[in-house]
DNA sequence: ACCTGAACACCGTTCAAGT
DNA sequence: ACCTGAACACCGTTCAAGT
């Protein structure tokens, strides 16, 4: 740690990265500004362009950076030892967490980006996520316990199921407790359908 | 119409609102100013200001619009000659329709807003829109072609799914056309659900 | 290789003054 | 009642120059 301030920074990059990942969470995406960041970071207004190419690159890379981690939290809430349904109420529980902490962030992530190659790396972040939930229709899928077709169809309608609900609070349409709450009906309804038996 | 540029422009707070949604439609909201507004309009950069108390004003202006049309392309789309399922295909498809037309308006539509009295109103839109649903769920539920239980919440079940695929492909994750295609699938499971039967 | 300072072309918002 | 023009405090981006 240098006494006062170096000319070089060191690691700026992540250091505007984190800063803009606070401002996000606490004032929103409307409220970050890179000369902003740049001050927070005691660093000139220009200097951020040696790192992000443009405002977006940074939006780019707090999105796919919001992959990964969505991608570990699903990954850790993904308990095969679980029967069926409790293992995909985890599962939406840990979503729509992060969802809820997260709601910017989503916003973000789920918004149309420009930088194209930003936009294959952010395709693959979402396979990544979708993987949790595949494996679990493919294995449930090979036990018996969910009907026969196309796994990636089925995952898909869970998924949209399950971004719906996540989408919903995280835009403040559904209150988070209620939402929460509701979670088990809802795996219930998607395991079950909404034709009697 | 008067001949050239009167100082008073008449219906400057539509025209306004017009100019937006195009904007909106073929640049993205990143490119919404309220100067290029103006100048689209021919008025001042102030103008805007008597009838948008600030840019959040318009925006939301904007949203609740859309709401109103989402509304009705719903409203239009729900046809109670129907058997239960091809009226869900219709709705779901009217509304994917609207979402992938409309992307950008979607997002805006979903975002969270800060002026407090426009939220309510938005929320007043979301409940027109469920509305529709909600009649399909209540209308099937008594003809005993749809589960018992609290129908809200057989509504937001249905409801975030339709929103969740709408949501993904309006963000660009999913292409519109095989949305489409995996509409009629997409219902045959929220009837029948995950499980065998 | 990394950062600064000045410059450029934009913003949103406000407010006296004009019609 | 509605609009203008000037002013203010911000932006993002670029680029020569500094370390």
């Amino acid at each position: 740690m240098p006494e006062s301030r170096p000319y070089h920074h060191g690691d700026l990059r992540s250091a505007l990265l984190d800063s803009a990942e606070r401002t996000l969470r606490e004032k929103g995406v409307g409220s970050l500004s890179l000369r902003e960041l740049a001050r927070e970071t005691g660093v000139s207004h220009a200097a951020p362009g040696r790192h992000f190419k443009d405002k977006q690159a940074l939006l780019d890379a707090l999105a796919l950076a919001g992959y990964d981690r969505l991608a570990e939290v699903l990954a850790a809430a993904y308990d095969p030892a679980l029967p069926l349904q409790p293992r995909l109420t985890a599962l939406a529980r840990a979503y729509l967490a992060f969802a809820t902490e997260n709601a910017e962030l989503l916003a973000l992530m789920y918004a149309r980006k420009h930088e194209p190659e930003a936009a294959e790396q952010m395709a693959a972040g979402v396979d990544r996520s979708v993987g949790s939930l595949g494996r679990v229709i493919a294995d449930a899928q090979r036990h018996g316990e969910v009907v026969e077709g196309d796994p990636e169809r089925l995952t898909l309608f869970m998924g949209a199921t399950l971004h719906g609900i996540a989408a919903l609070t995280a835009g403040g349409l559904l209150d988070a407790d209620e939402a929460f709450g509701m979670t088990e009906d809802l795996i219930h309804h998607l395991l079950h359908g909404l034709k009697p038996r």
